[in-house]
DNA sequence: GCCATTATTGATACTAAGTATTGACAGCGT
DNA sequence: ACGCTGTCAATACTTAGTATCAATAATGGC
């Protein structure tokens, strides 16, 4: 079986400078808060839940964690992404368009970009009525790792209403 | 500009007895709570959230109505489509693999299929690391009619972290 | 460096979209 | 007609946030 190059699917590491940074390009203050947070992504390479980042930050309130997160969203350095039973994962990201490949056993999330997807979006563009505005791909797998600790596992359960398993 | 032929593209109608059928094949007790849903649903070819529903049918209750809203996901006639902003909106389906094309304005949802799509995700199945289990597509647009009625209108934010616009 | 302006904060309350629980009730296989 | 078991409505609870607002702090101008 193929794999995708690193280059066209990886793991995104920031430095807690590079979110900072990204942060005051969009025009935000540096506070402290925000710099806790940013220290904080930058040390995990995972996905993860706005609540864990609450929990693990408990000197700052809830709104501001909420906030904070949509402010790195717009300033590019982070995604949300929605896992098959409708919850949502945040996980840090480059500002390039892309689409997220995530593992559904252990939840970590890759960025990917490839032509077959950029070709689709090109024949949608011009078969469709109306113009397109914008749109959502997200694929759903288990990664290699949870394959081979897992082999034949969980049943896992995609429900129609969310997603599309053939 | 071309337009996609009523074969790759068309709202879906079902009738009161279509509904109530699904829901028996899918081993699923006949009862006045359900007939009064599938007669409400027969009736509107639009979408719809839950709570509206909940609000139309005031002598069911809530659970019961968001239960039967499952089933019938489950029995094939009913897909939940999230919005670009994520809320999430039902709208009747039928049964086979496709995918919704949502008018960000109007908010009615279309079912289409094509071969671009396939294709993409043959290509995708083959050069992803591990197996696909499953995958979530949505196209977001402004349909014809909503084009008409609003020229150069409203500025449609489709955050980042929600949807893509490239 | 000081001050004013204005963004940001945290506490709290609130909302949206459901799920869990429970005792009463009703379909339907026999 | 009986009774097993699915289904019902009401209500409480949960998750994932957003809104409000008075107190506070970061910058830009001087």
């Amino acid at each position: 079986m193929a794999t995708v190059s690193t280059k066209s699917a990886s793991a995104v590491m920031q430095t807690e400078s590079n979110i900072l940074a990204a942060l005051e390009e969009h025009g935000s203050r540096m506070t402290w808060p925000r710099r806790q947070l940013a220290r904080m992504l930058a040390r995990r390479n995972d996905s993860f839940s706005a609540e864990e980042i609450v929990a693990a930050l408990p000197t700052l309130g809830r709104a501001t964690v909420y906030r904070t997160l949509r402010l790195l969203g717009e300033a590019g350095v982070l995604c949300k992404t929605t896992m098959p039973d409708g919850s949502p994962r945040y996980s840090l990201d480059d500002a390039h368009h892309h689409h997220h490949l995530v593992c559904v056993v252990c939840e970590r999330i890759e960025e990917f970009r490839h032509p077959s997807i950029e070709r689709m979006l090109r024949a949608m563009r011009s078969h469709v009525e109306g113009e397109l505005v914008g749109h959502r791909l997200e694929l759903y797998h288990r990664c290699a790792v949870c394959r081979e600790s897992d082999q034949g596992g969980g049943d896992i359960h995609v429900h129609r209403t969310r997603v599309h398993s053939h």
